[in-house]
DNA sequence: AATGCGGGGTC
DNA sequence: GACCCAGCATT
């Protein structure tokens, strides 16, 4: 019989009167667990709550999403970000639904072979759905035990990535993992925050060797920072009546197959282009993402130039735009048309 | 091993 | 601005 590590103890002691009630808590279902899983990865849980609500109201089981069209999940998830997570679930629903004939598989391997499911969520699933034995290993993980262990080894490296799974492999209490897999990622969400931890509160303060030597701020090590790439957007309102014409966006880059306003990219902030037929722009907006900044430009003109990509433009009613899956800063130009007019 | 992929919150 | 968030897929 193998002990429970103290670590373990004192963590779940404190999950129990301390932790938030969220909704894919009190549920037993793989499949509103895998939901809220996919929902959560890089997002807030405050950020994911109505997206976890909406999809378990519009798709109450996995059937329901593996009928729906991509489109309308697209639409769904629309504002949430990293769209690839949506066309994922997408297939996983299909596959569940057809080949494990609706039913979550129970094994940490067959979970991770389904799309969109890593090494995160498919530990989050066999421990909270089946309560099988896999530490998950987050951002609030690799911050809690790089802080209590003083682990400097960078946690965006492959050695970092063993060695903190091994590390919480180690400390996992095999009787209670979904529990312990609770706790210590409400641990690093409340009180082992990135910034200003809270840690005079904290139930492992006197076993944790960076707040020991007034060290806490220093960990977790990364060793890569991310550039950011500008990019120049020039988008066309091109309507009449009650249409206007939207353009799809192709593939291997942001917003796949998502809808927007017909494009003209260009390498530096100006349009070199005859656009005499332009209306001087009628909204800017900078768009910041993780990777790039986008600068959007928006100009009225009664036609299509020639510069634009026509074969995948449509003309369609201005009332459809509600159906098709818009990329935030494409929603919140319209959204701001609407209130100025 | 390195890179791309969103949107929003915090300091 | 810089950093982070219940990461994953692709190259």
């Amino acid at each position: 019989m193998v002990q429970t590590s103290a670590f373990s103890l004192l963590i779940q002691n404190w999950y129990i009167e301390n932790h938030r009630d969220l909704p894919w808590r009190n549920t037993d279902s793989p499949y509103f667990i895998w939901l809220s899983e996919v929902i959560l990865q890089q997002t807030r849980v405050v950020q994911g709550l109505d997206y976890y609500h909406k999809f378990t109201r519009l798709f109450p089981t996995v059937h329901d999403l593996a009928n729906a069209s991509e489109q309308e999940i697209l639409n769904t998830w629309q504002g949430l970000g990293y769209y690839s997570r949506a066309r994922n679930l997408h297939k996983t629903a299909k596959h569940v639904d057809q080949q494990y004939n609706g039913v979550f598989p129970d094994s940490y391997k067959e979970l991770l072979s389904l799309p969109g499911v890593g090494p995160y969520t498919a530990a989050a699933i066999a421990s909270f759905a089946y309560n099988l034995p896999h530490a998950v290993v987050d951002g609030n993980v690799f911050r809690v035990l790089s802080r209590v262990f003083s682990v400097d080894t960078p946690i965006d490296s492959t050695k970092g990535k063993k060695e903190f799974s091994e590390l919480a492999d180690n400390l996992l209490d095999k009787t209670h993992p979904g529990r312990h897999n609770q706790a210590i990622m409400e641990l690093g969400a409340l009180v082992c925050s990135p910034k200003s931890p809270d840690c005079s509160s904290c139930p492992i303060e006197e076993i944790c060797s960076a707040r020991a030597s007034g060290n806490q701020e220093n960990f977790p090590v990364k060793e890569k920072k991310t550039k950011v790439r500008n990019r120049y957007f020039h988008f066309l309102l091109i309507e009449e009546k009650n249409k206007l014409v939207i353009q799809q966006r192709k593939g291997k880059d942001i917003w796949e197959n998502m809808y927007q306003l017909p494009l003209i990219e260009t390498p530096s902030p100006e349009l070199n282009i005859e656009k005499s037929s332009f209306s001087e722009p009628m909204a800017s907006y900078s768009h910041q993402l993780s990777h790039q900044k986008i600068h959007a430009l928006f100009y009225k003109t009664p036609e299509i130039p020639k510069e634009v990509d026509v074969s995948r433009c449509r003309w369609i009613e201005k009332e459809e735009l509600n159906d098709l899956p818009l990329p935030r800063l494409i929603d919140r130009f319209f959204e701001e048309q609407e209130q100025d007019s």
